[in-house]
RNA sequence: GGGGGUGUAGCUCAGGUGGUAGAGCACCGCCCUUUUAAGGCGAUGGUCGCAGGUUCGAAUCCUGCCACCCUCACCA
């Protein structure tokens, strides 16, 4: 491998000056050039440390007191230069550590490179360990090389104390731009790992209890499983028009049909909706589908697995929600939507005729629309009147038929069916019931959506003919889950908007 | 869609009642060998969101538009 020499930096081509940081840039090339000159190839291909900044914070009085030499990677996120002298941070992974550059120690031709480094840059370096005056732990740096050159400067940060200054507009620009949110930003660091150990952590769960994880399609000839406004895509070949899917549930209950008696996937969904801080256009799902089984069963589960989940340091934010007197500790209260609603609004929803039912609630809420049905009625009346206050976590069961299509009747009601979902902290995390594998049934609910759809509905799905066939195939007796996985993080880390747990969220085009 | 707010340097912001644009930080140069929001001195940087209007004169007053933020509504 020949070292490139040639200094073509300086004319590299520039990108326009959205930023006004041009002339910033500008200088950075510059001196790539006159690194490159010193014959340094500002890109090296590896470098080997023996430590990381952790282990030296955690060992350093051990490895200070031994001289041991330390050779350490990682980005300058701050220079202090005196003279002959300087001061840097060197940030690796999720720690810091200072060093302290001497021209006298590092000799001349480490001090001209180091004089031609800037906040960003990645070096090695290596050196025994002190303490300053000040008792800051410290690097002094005997060999310095330079990793890789930084030509697009981090915004400054200033800290002191608990404040800390950014020379940029944090909020929106942390979402706009993950890359500096990470290197800048500890929290977000967090979040993503507390997020992969959450996922990692409901894999192992579930693969420990026999479940098998499939992939099924996201891209879709027919839509469904949910109510929700699809994206719509094309392909040439077939000349056809495709959806992406608004959930996993049809195919992973013919995968049921086909015998396969524990099945989960996780994955992205897509619904064409509103944006806020609990709705992305795109979202993480995880639904799992156990045969021979009813809904108990995922309450027993899900109470487990959220209480082992709320535990976990390195996935919970413990803080976050016991500030709120939040206690995940099972058991979690199982009650019915119909007796939360009496509790908390004295309306009795149990059998009672559309129309009548309609003049009581309308006393409740704000607004009422008048081609509402009785479903719909009692989910606004529950979901204002009701869900706010459902801090503790709390098992809903037995929701009305109408606003259940998938979801087997209850046996004891036939306008009810066996559905919960779980809340905590007022918002839904899980949504589970028994499956609907009674295919006349099945049918004529799809029916009843589509007539929905030709009045108007836009969210109502089409009726999926080849999932009716694997129910007349004969589907077991199954319970299925549903848990949103961004919610989820949310709760268990204390993140306040769905942006803040997803790395990249989909965001309004800039300008 | 309703209500409220904000647009001035790369960032954060100041500019009563109209007189032709300022600070701190960042960036650049010089000085400085235990600093840490390092310090000191100096320099660069602006179509004052856009378009009209009033005026001898507009960042400032008027009208319209645009953008962003907050909030309410909608989003099983």
């Amino acid at each position: 491998m020949k070292a490139r020499t040639a200094p073509e930096a300086a004319t590299a081509e520039t990108p326009s000056d959205v930023d006004g940081l041009d002339h910033v840039r500008r200088d950075r090339l510059k001196k790539l050039s006159r690194i490159r000159e010193l014959g340094i190839d500002p890109y090296p291909y590896s470098y080997h440390k023996t430590h990381t900044v952790g282990d030296v914070l955690e060992r350093f009085d051990q490895l200070k007191d031994a001289q041991k030499k330390v050779r350490l990677a990682g980005r300058l996120m701050s220079l202090r230069l005196m003279g002959k002298a300087a001061f840097a941070h060197l940030q690796d992974e999720d720690k810091r550590l200072q060093i302290y550059v001497r021209r006298d120690v590092i000799g001349e031709p480490g001090w001209s490179l180091f004089l031609l480094l800037d906040i960003g840059d990645i070096v090695g370096v290596a050196g025994l360990l002190f303490k300053t005056r000040t008792e800051e732990r410290t690097l002094e740096v005997a060999e310095l090389q330079l990793l890789t050159k930084n030509l697009r400067p981090l915004p400054a940060v200033k800290e002191k104390d608990d404040k800390t200054w950014y020379g940029w507009d944090a909020q929106e620009e942390r979402y706009r731009n993950r890359t500096i949110d990470l290197i800048l930003n500890s929290n977000s660091r967090k979040m993503l790992l507390r997020r992969s150990r959450l996922v990692s952590f409901i894999r192992n769960f579930l693969d420990e209890r026999g479940y098998v994880e499939v992939e099924t399609p996201i891209l879709q000839p027919i839509y469904g499983g949910a109510n929700a406004r699809p994206f719509t895509t094309y392909h040439h070949t077939y000349d056809r028009e495709l959806y992406l899917r608004i959930a996993d549930e049809l195919y992973l209950k013919r995968l049921i049909a086909g015998g396969i008696p524990r099945v989960y996937e996780i994955g992205k969904d897509f619904r064409n909706e509103g944006i806020d801080r609990f709705h992305s256009p795109e979202f993480t799902m995880l639904e799992c589908y156990h045969a021979y089984e009813n809904y108990d069963y995922y309450m027993d589960l899900l109470e487990e697995l959220l209480s082992l989940l709320a535990k976990d340091p390195s996935i919970s934010a413990t803080k976050r929600w016991e500030e709120r007197q939040i206690d995940m500790s099972p058991p979690y209260e199982r009650i019915t939507m119909a007796q939360l609603i009496r509790e908390h609004s004295r309306i009795d929803i149990t059998n009672r005729d559309r129309n009548e039912l309609a003049l009581e609630i309308k006393k409740k809420l704000k607004r009422v629309e008048p081609h509402w049905g009785i479903g719909k009625l009692i989910d606004e009346l529950f979901t204002k009147e009701v869900e706010p206050k459902l801090i503790q976590p709390t098992f809903v069961k037995d929701y009305p038929v109408e606003t259940s299509p998938l979801a087997k009747r209850h046996p004891d009601n036939p306008a009810l069916v066996e559905r919960f979902e779980l809340f905590v902290g007022g918002g839904e995390i899980a949504n589970a019931f028994s499956e609907l594998n009674d295919p006349i049934d099945q049918l004529r609910r799809f029916e009843d959506l589509l007539k929905l759809r030709e009045q108007g509905d836009e969210e109502a799905p089409p009726i999926d003919r080849d999932f009716i066939e694997a129910l007349e195939i004969g589907m077991p007796p199954t319970a299925g889950l549903g848990i949103g996985i961004d919610r989820l993080a949310m709760l268990l880390t204390g993140g306040s908007s769905i942006r803040e747990v997803t790395m990249f969220p989909v965001l309004k085009p800039k300008e």
